[in-house]
DNA sequence: CAACAATGTGAACTAAACTTCACACTAATC
DNA sequence: GATTAGTGTGAAGTTTAGTTCACATTGTTG
């Protein structure tokens, strides 16, 4: 059975490490590339590796520094520190450039391969949370009424209920409503204490998205 | 009453004709503007008008001229053409510059003002036209699936019914289909002569499109 | 405080979007 | 030429989105 399509980037100056770790990923059935220094690694990095297993201590360049060139280039691969010397310092400092775990040699194989899966879990997840915030945006935006809503907070800056309804000429308030809860939902506008209604900075950034999609599509 | 807020701005070297109707058009809450020649014409078109009345023969530049500058500053500006002699070719030379409409001196006051209405009647009916085309393509890419097809063809150029049902892990091909349809039908994608689909020129486009938006979504 | 406009809720309804299924036709393959 | 994979239609269905109405609450104003 095949286990995936996920690419995995191997980068370590030991050769033999490098190569034992590349055959038992291969082993089980990832696609793996070896590099065995820190700016080979940036340079294959383009090709958007789902995973880099990337070894802390290297001569010349640092891991750290790998890993911030890394997610300057594609900051949706995971990368997996490995460190012959498990120090919680180099822990925090890999974390805080962006790592998402740490392994400390020497590791066990099902270690590895748990990690791997774990990491690769994970992005999954965020990736699925990210596509839902995209289906909210657009079924947002695909109603006509809710985009002039946007449009006249956009020049407004701020409305209330009555004066969208006499703007958009609907009869009835409880439509207007409707979408304005939508939106509220999706969170692009808000409700002030007064019970005004604006846009936040999303909603501003969308309307900024609009008015290009509108560009292009009247080409 | 406010008759509109619509703009309009009078073109014609005739100081007493135009002031005429200038103060016409201001008396039936029109918002205008005046000049006397071509070339501040076209210095004010940026303004953005709703409509120029536009003086046929002009010292220095002529009528003509004038339109097709105008339709690349704001194509959306419509543009109605006055002339002390009325002959067809000149209407249809003004026509297919992109004039909408066509008045001959002397003319009727009811007259112009119908005129005007009805072309701002037609602006407004493009304009709906033109929203309408926004519906489309926005809940065309309010479904996830079909935003799925569109990056699908954008890196595989070209591919038929079964790969996209496989591809996207879909276990009724008819499914696929009722997107595909859907996509086929607001022109994102064509299906060729081997029935195989691939993304139209709006499709690219479109594609482009998505990009941009979730770059901005995603911060 | 009476009258009225503004804001809101919830249920009932309609319409649109999406899915599923049963089946038909065509093209490729053995 | 029989079998199978690919492509498609149309008519159910389900689900989600949008609308309408009847009514409740809050705020404003004479």
């Amino acid at each position: 059975m095949k286990q995936s399509d996920k690419k995995i980037l191997v980068v370590d100056d030991d050769d033999e490490l490098r190569t034992n770790i590349a055959d038992l990923l291969a082993d089980n059935n990832y696609h793996v590339e070896t590099v065995s220094n820190g700016p080979e690694a940036i340079e294959k990095a383009t090709m958007g590796f789902d995973i880099i297993l990337l070894d802390y201590m290297m001569p010349g360049m640092s891991g750290l520094e790998v890993i911030t060139e890394i997610k300057k280039i594609t900051p949706a691969t995971k990368i997996i520190m490995i460190t012959a010397f498990a120090t919680t310092e180099n822990a925090v400092n890999a974390i805080k450039l962006g790592a998402s775990e740490y392994l400390s040699k020497p590791f066990a194989i099902d270690n590895l391969l748990i990690t791997i899966k774990r990491v690769l879990e994970e992005a999954r997840f965020e990736k699925s949370l990210q596509k839902l915030d995209m289906d909210f945006t657009l079924s947002a935006l695909a109603n006509p009424i809710r985009r002039k809503i946007i449009r006249l907070l956009h020049t407004h800056k701020s409305m209330r209920l009555m004066e969208f309804t006499k703007e958009l000429n609907i009869s009835d308030h409880t439509k207007v409503i409707f979408h304005l809860k939508s939106l509220k939902e999706t969170h692009i506008i808000r409700q002030n204490k007064d019970r005004s209604y604006s846009l936040t900075k999303e909603g501003t950034k969308l309307f900024d998205c609009l008015t290009i999609l509108e560009g292009h599509i009247n080409s």
